[in-house]
DNA sequence: CTTCTCACA
DNA sequence: TGTGAGAA
């Protein structure tokens, strides 16, 4: 059965990344795999921990980040509480991020404000100088 | 195919 | 936060 362990070229071919995103994901502590001599063998809960590695990926968390939420998700066999702390932790990541790119948002319009006056700047003190280059094509 | 290490943006 | 190279 396929089904219990994975090979890491499995799981590269399955979440299209490479051998050594997953081994650099295990050196920062976010995966165990177990050995099958010297090769890694990745268990169902593996492959979850990738999944959820890679979904805090795309929310633009941290590695650290996401490992403090999937080592929730371990401690969680005790449910209900840790579930809510788990879900507590994610939300609290997920609002910070917002205002993170919400500020970033805000800079990025000022700045595309400015480029608009420069720009036209640029364009008079062109013209000032005598000729509008630009229309000129011949 | 997979492993590891060193170097590097 | 990863990648590339090179050796095994």
């Amino acid at each position: 059965m396929s089904s219990t362990s994975f090979s890491i070229a499995q799981l590269t071919a399955e979440f299209d990344i490479t051998p050594r995103a997953i081994r650099f994901y295990e050196d920062r502590g976010l995966i165990t795999p177990g050995r099958n001599g010297n090769r890694r063998v990745y268990s169902p809960r593996d492959r979850v921990r990738l999944k959820l590695i890679l979904r805090g990926k795309r929310l633009g968390l941290s590695l650290e980040e996401i490992r403090e939420i999937i080592d929730m998700y371990d401690t969680e066999q005790d449910s209900g509480q840790a579930q809510r702390a788990q879900l507590d932790l994610l939300l609290d990541k997920i609002r910070k991020r917002r205002q993170t790119l919400m500020a970033q948002k805000q800079d990025i319009d000022v700045l595309l404000d400015f480029m608009d006056r420069v720009e036209v700047e640029c364009t008079e003190a062109l013209i000032a100088l005598g000729d509008g280059g630009k229309l000129a094509v011949k």
